[in-house]
RNA sequence: GCUGGUGUAGCUCAAUCGGUAGAGCAACUGACUUGUAAUCAGUAGGUUGAGGGUUCAAGUCCUUUCACCAGCUCCA
């Protein structure tokens, strides 16, 4: 019979054959780093069978699909070696995920502690090393739950992929572990060699939080040491960039117990940064035809039961009294916003009208899911509503995008785009969604630009286009959002006057470019590891002096500065250069001006950047406008 | 909220079996006046997250609670 190879190739080989008989007929050196195939476009085990005319391929550790069969293999290794040391253990579910792997176990009463993942991974070796051949058995519906009736989760998953309407499944045998699995797996436990078991987690059966927590091991596996060390050494490399670290050492924020969990503090270095942040956003929003608006902290309830929020988002709400009248402490700013709409007649001329805050809001979020300021219970949002025509609809959305693009470009960042749509949750007509989704979709099409959709994600009054930024870690943070709603401007009967004099109704997008301001920072200390571009550094330049003899100079220097509007700080301390000089560096102050005798003889400028370059003996005047070009175009350099 | 782990000086971390809470850095004082990542000496700093309990004796054991860390669920 023939097979088609990846080139196009037509292969003669036997009836009967396999995948690996393939490799072989290819090259010996190919048989031996076979570890699967892909037949006809289905990833499959390196012995199964090959069929007259199938496109075959065969997959090596070269191929991208080789570390996700290692890593779903080694899953099943650690599975057997729990089972092994664990009787009780129960097997569920050990899918493979970015970087790795994990595998779910009921241990009944028991747990796992940190120093059984040691013993685990000795297991594990020791199953790698007995070289067991992993099989794959396709059976009966009824015999899977027989040969499972011991593994009540196995039974669930066979009983759901029963309902599926198939009517056999396939298992994977290695030695004295047998588990329910599509496959295609390693063909022998010798192959897995790197692999590091990292941490234990709770996790619920089936991600819902009313079934049974289970015990969740986390792990990683490679095909090289190398690999292996360069992604452990990764790992330690993000913990340093942690913005919680960072934001300690670098001084920018606290969080403090006395205050509240989740309620972030700016120090004088964040405030600084944050300044400057919130102040380039102002202009920005000017340039682009915002208007600049503000609402109070806290609207009466009754505002919160017409908009929805109290029915659909109560539980995130804080709530108060004022003289017996129930107030809601406000999770969004929309609410306002709708009333600024509301504050005149407005005519279609008037449109779009678009409402610019950075707005202060407060959310309940459950304890657990604090995390420094990526994840906080009061944050700023820079936020906006715009109202529109159904004409203007879709211009003004791209034109967020634009606006979305522009700033991220600034700073450098890579960002993922999801469409998310009609939650369970939800309100208005589903003919409403219709329209508002399709907006969003036209408005990404047009601009060309690569989108997942994440169903029933949506917010409660209408569908979303997030924007994800990644962190030092790889994980994904939301930060810019784009909501299309059709509901709110019902619910608070918005009108304007047409050009028929009659009365329509606008259209409302909420959008945030940062997002959270407070996450926002959070992502930008861990994506510049605290080393910030100038314009948005906390101190853009620390003035040290040689010797007190310099003192008058350094002063006169440090006021010119202050007087062009850049953030100065001094360091006249009676110490050794090497020392100021040491300290300034570990707080990534990006421009030091080092003065001695000679720079204060000849009235220049010496400049060290914080990668060590030095600039010395400059005309002060020559400084300033590097100063003010780093300032003006945002330039991610130290100089010019 | 749930599962597991961790809370010791401003920061980073010690303290063996339950037996006098300690170091480095920072702070403060003094000397040194210094040329591109740590000058030297001295002083002070604590109800061991908080409450309760066991014990002759608790940082250490038990318990309640708060916070933090990892993950789950949820989310900007």
């Amino acid at each position: 019979m023939n097979i088609f190879l990846p080139s196009g190739d037509k292969l003669e080989i036997e009836n009967g054959a396999t995948a690996f008989d393939v490799a072989n007929t290819i090259s010996k050196g190919l048989a031996k780093n076979a570890l699967a195939a892909e037949i006809n476009g289905n990833l499959v085990d390196i012995y199964a069978p090959v069929g007259d005319n199938d496109k075959v391929r065969i997959i090596t550790d070269k191929d991208t699909e080789a570390l996700e069969i290692l890593r779903h293999s080694t899953a099943h290794l650690m599975a057997q070696a729990v089972q092994r040391l664990f009787k009780n253990a129960k097997v569920t579910i050990g899918p493979v995920i970015k970087d790795g792997f994990y595998y779910d176990f009921d241990m009944g009463d028991d747990k796992f502690s940190p120093e059984d993942l040691e013993k685990i991974e000795k297991e594990m070796a020791k199953i790698a090393s007995e070289a067991l051949p992993c099989k794959r058995r396709v059976v009966s519906i009824d015999d899977a739950k027989k040969e499972f009736s011991h593994e009540k989760y196995k039974i669930e998953l066979i009983e759901g992929i029963a309902e599926k309407g198939d009517k056999t499944v396939s298992l994977y045998d290695q030695g004295d572990f047998t588990d329910l699995c599509r496959g295609p797996h390693l063909d022998n436990t010798k192959r897995i060699k790197h692999y590091k078991l990292l941490s234990i987690a709770g996790a619920y059966w089936r991600g819902d939080e009313n079934n049974k927590m289970l015990q969740r091991i986390y792990g990683t596996s490679w095909f090289k040491k190398e690999e292996l060390d360069a992604y452990l050494n990764m790992l330690e490399e993000a913990k340093k960039r942690d913005h919680r670290k960072l934001g300690k050492q670098l001084k920018l924020f606290t969080i403090e117990d006395e205050v509240g969990a989740g309620f972030p503090i700016y120090l004088p270095r964040g405030g600084a940064l944050r300044a400057t942040l919130e102040e380039f956003e102002r202009k920005e929003h000017l340039k682009r035809g915002y208007d600049i608006v503000y609402g109070p902290q806290i609207l009466k309830q009754d505002l919160w039961k017409l908009s929805g929020h109290y029915d659909n988002y109560r539980e995130n709400m804080y709530f108060t009294s004022i003289d017996d009248v129930a107030f809601g402490v406000k999770p969004m700013n929309c609410l306002s916003h709708m009333m600024v709409f509301k504050s005149e007649i407005r005519s279609y001329r008037d449109l779009p009208q678009r409402y610019f805050e950075l707005g202060t809001v407060h959310r309940h979020e459950k304890s657990g899911v604090l995390h420094g300021l990526m994840r906080v219970r009061a944050f700023t949002q820079d936020d906006a509503h715009i109202l529109c025509t159904p004409e203007q609809l879709n211009d003004e959305i791209i034109a967020i995008i634009d606006f979305v693009n522009y700033v991220m470009g600034i700073f450098g960042f890579e960002y993922e785009i999801e469409v998310s749509t009609r939650p369970e949750k939800y309100i208005g007509s589903l003919e409403n969604w219709d329209k508002a989704t399709e907006a969003l979709f036209n408005a990404l099409k047009a601009k060309g630009l690569p989108y997942e959709i994440n169903e029933g994600d949506g917010a409660f009054y209408g569908p979303k286009i997030d924007i994800k930024l990644k962190d030092a870690i790889g994980r994904f943070w939301q930060c810019a959002t784009i909501q299309a709603d059709f509901n709110l401007p019902e619910r608070f009967d918005l009108n304007y006057i047409g050009e028929d004099g009659q009365k329509h109704r606008p259209i409302m997008l909420h959008r945030v470019i940062l997002g959270s301001v407070d996450r926002f920072i959070g992502v930008l200390t861990e994506h510049f590891a605290g080393n910030f571009p100038i314009w948005i550094s906390p101190v853009q330049v620390r003035v040290i002096n040689i010797t007190d003899a310099q003192l008058d100079y350094c002063k006169e220097l440090t006021a010119k500065l202050k007087a062009e509007g850049f953030r100065v700080d001094t360091d006249f301390r009676n110490e050794k250069i090497g020392f100021k000089i040491r300290e300034a560096q570990m707080e990534k102050i990006p421009h030091m001006l080092i003065i001695g005798q000679n720079e204060a003889d000849n009235k220049k400028v010496s400049v060290r950047l914080r990668s060590g370059e030095t600039k010395n003996e400059l005309d002060f005047s020559d400084y300033i406008s590097v100063l003010r070009e780093s300032d003006q175009n945002k330039t991610l350099n130290l100089w010019r």
